[in-house]
RNA sequence: GCGAGGAUGGCGGAAUUGGUAGACGCGCUGGAUUUAGGAUCCAGUGGGCUUUGCUCGUGCGGGUUCGAUUCCCGCUCCUCGCACCA
């Protein structure tokens, strides 16, 4: 019997088809309290699960079934974020229609999660492409049309001419789509956008009262990018009006010797002379043909003066306006005031084409006798400042803004890098906009008649005629049509109401719209009436634990925040942020290599560490040898299957391995050597449930155990699951060795197990004599009278160095630990013929003699 | 350049209201068992030395302290994010 041994090949299948037939983890509604567990949803890709998935999962997946065991109610749902580029690219290489391929994909992938054991309630599974799922997505969108909040606008986008389609600035990385790395273009399109400049207060506000990663609040601050400031008008010279410029330093107004626009502001024609007309036409020219890209690796300034000349409001100067691109048509008014002397870029600017630099502010409230050698950015004192001089520039900001207001010559303003968000593509494969526009013409324009598309009066989709469903094509490739792929189905796009004729929105939404709200549909996918039940959703929101990528840090987390505002501010839920405590799981990086400068690669044997710290060949220690993990990728070959692992090792042991590696949060390499350490743990676990007997524990033992429930226990918590593996192995060994394995203990150790081991932990459970499913078992308690012990190992210093260790009462005196301290021979001999000249006691951590 | 995080044995990592550095695991060494094993079990394993013990040691250089991986100051390197946002 004891030399049976554990094998997850047959044990694994079993206990899933016994937890799906017995519907083992159905969301519990009465229990409580209550604890919502989401897992970022993945996108069903064609080559499956990576490792990387099961990190988190597993991470939620112990929380998850933590939490049951404890009585607790729990929501921890899956499903496919399944719109998206690659099944449409797919379609278009192989004529896959791309709901098939999803379809394929999906399967795929909830295969390999239930071959993991993940404790998801499967009948709350969702999919974003679901005609039942796109209603509600649609839906949401009506709200955000009713609210004003989803406008059409003519603007340049990014235009990728391979991929057909229009990118959000964040799917394009220098220049190229972030999928594909086609180049991509700047072109003007009509697009749906949505007003979340509206929201970037309240996405700020609601960072405040959020549990996240302090990175990842930081990164969403950086990026709405609000400031405060003033807009302040200079009148122009020659010509009429003015140009308003905002500025983050209006205390700064009298060092303003130049004044720069964009190259695409719409002023420079006006304010350009004939004498510099010609060059300024070649600047905007070249400008316009220049990719962010080109922008971005510029590391000299350029611009071309206009010839045009404005007055600065507080002092009448006439300063000269200038053309440059290091200046952005996107942000404030397109235009600045240069104050070369306290901003880095225009001074330069200055610097290169020898404009004046005023000294306006100073660190000594005094002007510097010598020119400025670079630009003070920080505040400080006003200096040439007519009236304003000695202020501080806080003091300087406001008096100035309010004069400026009095005057009307500008106005305090608030900035922010967000922009609206640009939310049509051209693709295929995505929700179709519940929307659709009168059509002028004068026969039927499916057959070919002429036709004008009236944009400017979108009409909503009634609630009850939702969802839209997709056309049926055959042909996903992009056109030339901006209008996007769905413009080609003609038969879909027209239709007659009352003898009118009317066109659908052709542009589909991006990927984004689906997750944004997905863990809404959780609360209730199966409901036709509502979006959700509010009943539910009072029940489970927010989200008690989120955890997913850090690559989601700002966009999703941040479309998804302000989705979840909106549908707040409509009242559709009663939360006002969606996600409680948010976790990012590292990043598991490939096994580590070791490659020779030439770049071959080694076996771990051939290479040592030398005396510099460096590696280098075992048989030569001249040669470096670099030791590197790297991310994994199909072109390096370290990608790892999740199925071959759980073939190789059985699900619990990849479960195991991954939460063992190290800390959550932490990037970390594979090794698949130590796995099978992770492997031997869990065969010793199971040898010693066998070896179980109804026997008395001893106490060291029993104290080992209590003391292995609270650390597990605490560990799960706070998601230090490396730790609690590591106590849970520690008291496995201790079972090893002991001639007897109490039954008590071993049951103890198998319900500690199941959340990290779940097949395993239901095998024992069965063997140990109990009723599956171990899930249901109560959560050990520990006792805390046992936690603690009477006895305490106390180190013994002499000046600071260790010289010996004493077995005390956890509460004895000073005298006692001193008198035992001087029979200890290491500590005698550093004593003798020294004097005693003070002595630290901390009770039951150290005692450190001092002598001289 | 700016921001955030990090650096501990051959490797992954433990340990911070300052108190025995290296838990646990991998790897390695030796042994047991085995026809054999990349199976299992036992023991050892930070470096150095004149090895009952001494000494050095948590990226580098300082500081505070009886005592620093932990706190303070100044660096180096690595990872991630942002990058002309006025």
């Amino acid at each position: 019997m004891t030399d049976e041994r554990y094998d997850p090949a047959e044990v694994e299948p079993r206990w899933q088809a016994y937890w799906q037939e017995h519907d083992t983890f159905r969301t519990d509604e009465e229990k409580e309290p209550r604890f919502y567990i989401l897992d970022m949803f993945p996108y069903p890709s064609g080559s499956g699960l990576h490792v990387g998935h099961p990190e988190g999962y597993t991470a939620t997946d112990i929380v998850a079934r933590y939490h049951r065991a404890k009585g607790h109610g729990v929501l921890h749902p899956m499903g496919w974020d399944a719109f998206g580029l690659p099944a449409e690219q797919y379609a278009i290489k192989t004529g896959t229609h791309p709901r098939d391929t999803t379809q394929k994909n999906i399967d795929t992938f909830r295969r390999q999660l239930k071959m993991l054991g993940f404790s998801y309630d499967w009948s709350r599974e969702v999919d974003t492409t679901d005609p039942s799922y796109v209603r509600w997505t649609q839906w949401i969108f009506l709200k955000l049309f009713e609210r004003g909040l989803a406008y059409q606008n003519e603007i340049a986008v990014n235009w990728c001419p391979a991929l057909g389609t229009v990118l959000a600035n964040e799917e394009v990385v220098g220049g190229l789509s972030e999928r594909g790395q086609h180049p991509v273009v700047r072109k003007p399109l009509r697009q749906w956008v949505l007003k979340i400049t509206e929201y970037s207060d309240r996405l700020l506000a609601g960072l405040e009262g959020v549990e996240w990663p302090k990175s990842t609040e930081t990164m969403q601050r950086e990026w709405i990018g609000r400031s405060e400031g003033a807009e302040v008008h200079f009148p122009l010279v020659d010509a009429e009006g003015e140009l308003s410029v905002f500025t983050t330093r209006p205390d700064t107004l009298f060092g303003a010797t130049f004044m720069v626009v964009a190259p695409e502001h719409e002023s420079v024609a006006k304010i350009t002379t004939d004498a510099q007309r010609e060059a300024v036409t070649a600047y905007v020219a070249e400008a316009a043909n220049k990719s962010d890209l080109d922008r971005k690796t510029a590391k000299q300034k350029t611009g071309v003066f206009t010839g045009g000349y404005a007055t600065n409001p507080v002092n009448g100067a006439k300063v000269p306006i200038w053309i440059a691109d290091y200046v952005l048509m996107g942000y404030g008014t397109g235009a600045i005031m240069a104050v070369p002397a306290h901003d880095e870029r225009d001074f330069e600017f200055a610097k290169t084409f020898d404009i004046p630099i005023v000294e306006v502010v100073s660190k000594t409230g005094k002007a510097s006798s010598a020119p400025l050698e670079s630009a003070m950015a920080g505040e400080g004192v006003a200096v040439n400042s007519g009236a304003y001089d000695g202020l501080s520039t806080a003091e300087f900001k406001t008096r100035i803004i309010a004069n400026l207001e009095a005057k009307g010559q500008g106005k305090g303003r608030v900035e922010t890098k967000l922009r609206d968000w640009v939310f049509s593509r051209q693709r295929y494969w995505g929700e179709p906009f519940p929307i659709y526009f009168p059509v002028d013409t004068d026969g039927d324009p499916r057959a070919g008649a002429d036709y004008a598309i009236r944009y400017d009066e979108p009409i909503a989709v009634p609630e009850s005629e939702l969802p839209v469903r997709l056309p049926e094509l055959d042909d996903f490739r992009p056109g030339e049509d901006p209008a996007g792929v769905l413009a080609r189905a003609k038969d879909w796009r027209f239709f007659q109401q009352d003898g009118k004729w009317f066109a659908r929105e052709t542009n589909t939404m991006p990927q984004w719209a689906g997750s944004c709200w997905y863990y809404l549909r959780y609360l209730s996918p199966h409901n036709d009436e509502a979006i959700f039940d509010a009943e539910q959703a009072e029940r489970w929101l927010p989200v008690s634990l989120y955890v997913g990528g850090a690559e989601h840090a700002v966009l999703h987390l941040l479309y998804a925040r302000f989705w979840h505002m909106v549908l707040y501010d409509a009242g559709v839920v009663s939360v006002p942020e969606p996600f409680g405590k948010l976790v990012h799981q590292g990043m598991i990086l490939g096994e580590v290599e070791y490659t020779t400068q030439a770049g071959d690669k080694l076996a771990a044997a051939d290479v040592k560490k030398n005396a510099d710290g460096n590696f280098v060949l075992e048989a030569d220690g001249s040669t470096p040898v670099t030791a590197r993990a790297y991310k994994m990728s199909k072109s390096r070959g370290n990608v790892l299957n999740p199925d071959d692992v759980v073939e190789r090792f059985g699900a619990d042991s990849m479960r195991v391995y991954e939460m063992f590696m190290g800390p959550l949060e932490a990037t970390k390499p594979w090794s698949t050597s130590s796995i099978g350490g992770v492997r031997r743990f869990l065969d010793r676990v199971y040898a010693s449930v066998l070896r179980a007997e109804p026997v008395e524990a001893d106490e060291a033992l029993m104290k080992l155990a209590h003391r292995t429930i609270q650390k597990v226990t605490g560990d799960i918590e706070a998601l230090r699951f490396n730790t609690a593996i590591s106590a849970m192995m520690v008291l496995t060994n201790a079972l090893v060795r002991a001639e007897h394995v109490p039954a008590e203990i071993a049951s103890m150790l198998v319900r500690l197990v199941h959340p990290f081991a779940p097949h395993l932990a239901e095998e024992c459970w069965l063997k140990l004599g109990h009723e599956p499913s171990v899930q249901f078992a109560d959560w050990p308690e520990f006792d805390p009278a046992l936690c603690v012990d009477d006895e305490v190992e106390v180190p013994v210093q002499v000046n600071g160095k260790l010289r010996g260790k004493l077995m005390l009462a956890k509460d004895a005196s000073e005298e006692t630990a001193l008198s035992a301290a001087r029979e200890l021979g290491g500590v005698a001999r550093q004593l003798e013929g020294k004097t005693l000249r003070k002595v630290i006691w901390v009770p039951g951590r150290i005692l450190n003699l001092i002598v001289g």
